[in-house]
DNA sequence: ATGATGGATTGATCGAAAGCAGTCTCTGCT
DNA sequence: AGCAGAGACTGCTTTCGATCAATCCATCAT
């Protein structure tokens, strides 16, 4: 069985607080009952109510909506650690749909089990809907993303932003990370078509700021691509006082 | 005092729950500690903590953004029956402004008070919880607006929807509705220039489907502006079987 | 080797929205 | 009455990003 301390999930619920053995204990019962499912097949669909809840342990996934003409706004990417569904099981509503990116390995939750940690463990609660809210402000974040800046500056705080989650869960760094999200992809969540994410990025490459080749993002000089993006490097990592 | 059944929350909650006679009694009590605002001085700040929540009884509000370089991104606004500050106090971040549009007038609720009142009404903290959950759903709408709907259509799905959510609390119908907002507001809430908010208006008041003016929304011909609009008319107002 | 496919890349053109500048029309003020 | 300011409106020019159309380059299957 994995070594549980090298989750992602528990990596990311660590950065905000320190879990007891009894904790540690309880999110390793959670994570029982493993699926796979492969890659572009629908997790999710659109109006579909009553679902349950995944816990994604590898691979990539994106939450989206499909307008009447047929073009696609992501809303979000989720990567290892991240919960799928957790707002809609908990409030009974899907209003996107959710596909795999790559193949993918997820723990099938169910929620009354979930109820019944956070009963148990209260601050495992709290950990929970802190990351919860940490998705609802990326949602925010990526409003005002498209809304106000312009396509450099936003596909560059995009991918700084992505970064950063994905260095929480240990799968990057200031140097870069593995990223299997073509351009298309990149198009749909930035709002842009993807012949000029193709040209934004070169901008961002020959501007020495950041590469990305062969499924691979490269912060080539990651100070100047913070503030050329404008991003705040602690919105998403910083510490909670009241929970430590 | 105040018929509690006019209110534009208890007709907002109304709308997904027959409440009953002790529920209605705990409603009451909530809205205790009157305060009013006057507009443009700020409510909240980006990045204060441990802020009160507010229940808008009249008047209008904006969450919004603030970019390095002055732009602004209205996030959304809140309308009567709306929580102030709900989600922050829960999750104890605050990452937007909030800003009065007109003079306001609140009822002050203490985070406690609230937690007591979920505690003996469970069906209440159902309301209330369907309530924030229908606020996300309508910031992803936004994404998706901003996104991927072109200025006309954008605009007029966005009147529509805040059509739907006053006609929800008495404020407004199929005719239109009283709009405190200026053209600025729209273009900071839309990701239009105030300039091109003005065009895009005149041609869909040319065009037979909506004019704004003196404070006023009128919506010349409903229904084509929904086919026009892509806006489907149920989604913040369907019912919840479940909550019956 | 030979295609077939999906993704990346580049060029050329077009259109939507921004930016700038100015006018107009209220409303409130003294 | 006269003025000041905010918001609404319009014309002109520029810019950003979309669209259309190729080409290129891996990988994979046969």
């Amino acid at each position: 069985m994995t070594d549980i301390e090298t989750t992602p999930l528990f990596r990311k619920l660590s950065a905000f607080v320190s879990l007891s053995e009894a904790e540690v204990t309880v999110l390793k019962e959670l994570r029982q009952r493993r699926r796979t499912f492969t890659a572009g097949r629908d997790l999710i669909h659109q109006g579909q109510s009553d679902q349950d809840i995944y816990l994604l342990d590898s691979g990539w996934v994106c939450s989206y909506k499909i307008l009447p003409d047929g073009l696609r706004q992501i809303v979000d990417f989720q990567i290892p650690g991240d919960f799928l569904g957790l707002r809609s099981a908990l409030l009974q509503t899907s209003d996107h749909s959710v596909e795999p990116i790559t193949d993918i390995e997820v723990s099938e939750v169910f929620v009354a089990d979930l109820l019944g940690a956070f009963a148990r463990t209260p601050r495992l609660a709290t950990a929970v809907l802190w990351a919860a809210s940490r998705d609802e402000a990326m949602v925010v974040e990526h409003l005002v993303n498209i809304g106000r800046r312009d396509a450099d500056v936003r596909t560059a705080h995009f991918l700084l932003e992505l970064g950063a989650r994905l260095a929480l869960v240990g799968l990057g760094s200031k140097e870069g990370f593995a990223c299997p999200l073509t351009q298309y992809h990149l198009g749909d969540v930035l709002g842009l078509s993807a012949v000029h994410v193709n040209r934004v990025l070169r901008r961002l490459r020959e501007g020495g700021m950041l590469t990305v080749h062969k499924g691979q993002v490269t912060f080539d000089n990651y100070d100047r691509l913070i503030a050329f993006a404008e991003f705040d490097p602690t919105y998403l990592d910083q510490e909670r006082p009241f929970l430590k």
